[in-house]
DNA sequence: CGCAGAATTGATACATCTCAAGCTGGGTGG
DNA sequence: CCACCCAGCTTGAGATGTATCAATTCTGCG
């Protein structure tokens, strides 16, 4: 029950998200002044890490793991706005309260730095500023085309379309496998994926089962996804298939 | 019917937009280079500035007039994904294609940059770079908050949050008016207004009637919005109110 | 085994969409 | 000067997709 399950300092040069997160353009003398004033925090699945409005004084990378923001209104409805994975990036430079609550939806591994500290080190290092903006106008494009989705899909146009993303996804992190054909673990339960997707956890159950009835999907166990034929799944989210190619 | 109604070489120093675009945290000798690459093009309400995946080998800034950012799905739905006021940025630097459709609302004067000198420039100054980070997490904290609103907000909701944040926008370009009251343009049609909110422009239009008969607001000629009681206008909206102050 | 959280399924309610008429105001041409 | 026209807007009636409320049924685990 500790939060803490595991606290280390490891070396930058083998770290999982070396390559993606907001590091990346770092040169090793860059690295080291960043290694410098680093720490890493772990959270079990559940564990909120910040609540919206507190106060912030860390910015983070996640290492591994899957992490959510929510924003809730006063009467209890939630809206997932955004999904963290390896090599996203928490915080806002620049800003002393947290904008949204941020959840840990599996165990995760966090790489924090304090934030004053990190502004000092940004400001003089440009390659973390570029890099910082480059993810943000890359998660820019990403809410906009989750408007588009909460704003004008279908509850089963959604489904196929968070489906298609993990897919992607997962295709792009293993090798390539047979044509079109990609099993992932979804982990997400129905109420967060109802979350996300502007959605009940009834409508979204019933549509899981509807393209599954329909062999778009098959379910394997309670988080695994399989999906025989990407092309065809894409065909179902309402977007522009063009080939459709996993990649 | 020209496209360019107004070229011309202002002087920095004197624009409109100095102390709030891309290029507010520049120093007098930064300027003068922004300065030697600008160029000002007007287009007229209704044009397409620059359609979803052409080549666009400028970034501008809004010196007057609204534009829209809209994406659009192969069976003709549309939603709108930003709403471009005086001062706001338009363009990646480091993309050559444009990801949605810009189109002016109103007359629009755009200050563009070509893409190429603006990144070296860019690369040089941080502070632009620094400026941009800081309006495009802006801008993702506004499509995050559009989230919430096309997610979970009822129709009610939505248009009342709408016209909550055209009337803050007046209160804050224009001085203080009597307390909680509030007059402004609205610059979209119905239309538009769905395309904004998620919504068909019969559901819009039967919503903004509903709060004109309960008096939450009045109509004035086919743009002009009044708000009595800004308060009361919050209400609606679902938010948190916080005592409902304008600004 | 049996419990608790998660998921499914059913019946019904309701908000919003869809289709279809009219209305309104400003501009135009006869 | 007036009739007409048209885009934008309003309003109505009915269809429909999703939410809501309410049982069950799974699934993993102590």
């Amino acid at each position: 029950m500790s939060t803490q399950e595991l606290v280390f300092s490891k070396d930058c040069s083998d770290c999982p998200i070396r390559h993606r997160a907001v590091c990346s353009r770092c040169e090793p003398d860059e690295l080291l002044r960043l290694e410098e004033i680093k720490y890493y925090r772990s959270y079990e699945a559940g564990q909120t890490l910040v609540w919206s409005g507190d106060r912030m004084d860390f910015v983070a990378s996640v290492v591994s793991g899957v992490a959510k923001l929510t924003q809730t209104m006063e009467d209890g409805r939630t809206q997932m706005v955004g999904l963290l994975l390896p090599s996203d990036f928490v915080g806002r430079p620049g800003r002393d309260r947290a904008s949204y609550d941020v959840t840990a939806v599996t165990p995760v591994l966090m790489c924090c730095f304090r934030r004053k500290p990190f502004e000092d080190l940004m400001e003089r290092t440009p390659h973390i500023a570029t890099r910082l903006l480059e993810m943000t106008l890359d998660e820019l494009d990403a809410a906009r085309e989750w408007m588009l989705l909460l704003g004008r899909k279908t509850a089963r146009e959604k489904i196929a379309s968070l489906l298609a993303i993990m897919a992607r996804r997962e295709a792009s992190e293993r090798p390539a496998r047979a044509r079109g054909r990609v099993a992932f673990e979804l982990p997400l339960t129905r109420e967060a994926m109802a979350d996300y997707l502007g959605l009940t956890l009834e409508t979204v159950s019933r549509q899981v089962s509807s393209l599954k009835s329909e062999g778009v999907i098959e379910l394997e166990g309670k988080r695994g996804i399989m999906v025989p034929d990407f092309a065809r799944l894409l065909e179902e989210t309402g977007d522009d298939t063009d080939g459709g190619h996993l990649i």
